[in-house]
DNA sequence: CTAAGTTAGTTGCACAGTAGCACTAATTAA
DNA sequence: TTAATTAGTGCTACTGTGCAACTAACTTAG
């Protein structure tokens, strides 16, 4: 009986599976830069690419991982504490060659979060130049922190994504200022104001005082948890 | 020392991996309907959904499959005979409830192809209605395929994707009839137009007839492989 | 206390893309 | 010969944004 069924088995279930794992891309706006968060791989012989930065992440438990944005979020929870960020698939990328060990897939989610009092064990903020990054990280990840950047770079043009780079409440001109640091470039402030009410993403709070004590009104999202599409891209009509 | 590399394996490998699957969203347009093929999954008790329909997939091969896309490929060669589609990737989907078997992880893809000659075994296609599709697929077979559906949909409104659900030359209005059909709604003839040349999308070739025989200018795509951008989308100024 | 500087937020004009619609030209069907 | 059909063009109005000047509220230097 039990050796009819691995019969069975042999015939429908692949004997060999790939390894499979969840790659997680945080970033954050750090003094006026945007952050990537990689950790350092642990320093032991038997692990590849030890010693090297990576995207933080690891292989997929089945055991305790219901599925695999929990996994990712629990990742992401271990690293930075934050328990409700913006969370987003990007893609999977697998093959026999990305891992020495064997077949293997990786599932890769990016990440938006405000600046976290703390990191933990082995995780450093990587902030990310006006080429790209230079930095040689583990694996494949340099591939996948450039698919999780210009999928980001993209959105920002016709999306409120940058707003959960913010604290809950937050100036107009801060929520300008975190597009402006994705996408290198200035923007408009007239019309990026109008675009934001006509999106009706924000709602006024009270008064505060910003960095240098200007008066400036603080808004909140209307819709905490999600992302609010702009119904067309900032044009890029004069920088070309 | 085998027995030491088995030992160490076991704290750095996990023991359980998760099934690997590739499923693949094939679209084409037949009679001004989409369309996407589907397969009859065998009727065997030994297979969960027996003879339910499914997406065409299955499991990664980790002797034959190089990386996940060229799994993909070689499955929609299978069905549709199509050697150089459009392929991209929708995302993933993973967890322990999705597939009887246990915990799993699937890899989505979506193509578009002009409609072949003739499908491979237990290949059919569903037009999908005005509301979304009603048929009860295997697995969780209707959440991938309405992801598809609506990237499909989404990216419809700024990209040259439906010219790849067309043979290698076309008329204009043959091309704006995919995007009609695939929006459901009518566009405009005069704005198509500019945009489609403003793009540098096509290029003009000879003469030849339509339908109820009507002269009209063939095009072909500039760059055949290659999703083309659109500045911004179909406005929905009015149809609101 | 005053003057200069800084920043939030507004206003007005010009320009580009396209929605909406009318029009021309080439062909087929009656 | 006339009506119908469809490819392709031309014109106007409207909308969002680029650009730049402006006001108002506050801080800082002297």
């Amino acid at each position: 009986m039990k050796q009819e069924n691995s019969i069975q088995n042999k015939k429908i279930l692949p004997e060999a599976r790939p390894l499979t794992s969840v790659d997680v891309v945080i970033f954050t706006v750090l003094d006026d830069r945007l952050n990537v968060l990689l950790v350092i791989r642990p320093n032991t012989t038997e692990e590849p690419f030890a010693g090297m930065q990576a995207l933080p992440g690891g292989f997929v438990n089945v055991e305790s991982d219901a599925d695999l944005e929990s996994c990712a979020l629990r990742k992401l929870h271990q690293k930075t504490g934050v328990k409700t960020p913006y969370l987003e698939q990007v893609g999977s990328w697998g093959g026999k060659a990305r891992d020495p060990r064997g077949w293997s897939a990786t599932h890769v989610y990016f990440s938006l979060i405000p600046p976290p009092d703390r990191l933990g064990e082995g995780a450093v903020w990587l902030p990310i130049g006006e080429h790209g990054i230079k930095t040689r990280l583990a694996f494949d990840h340099n591939v996948l922190l450039e698919a999780a950047l210009q999928r980001l770079r993209s959105k920002v043009e016709y999306t409120s994504l940058p707003a959960f780079l913010l604290p809950d409440e937050f100036t107009l001109s801060e929520l300008q200022q975190m597009y402006e640091v994705i996408l290198e470039r200035p923007l408009e402030k007239s019309a990026f104001r109008t675009r934001v009410f006509a999106a009706d993403l924000v709602k006024p709070v009270n008064k505060i005082r910003t960095g240098n004590n200007r008066p400036a009104q603080l808004y909140r999202l209307k819709h905490p948890r999600k992302a609010v599409f702009f119904p067309r891209t900032f044009s890029p009509r004069k920088s070309d």
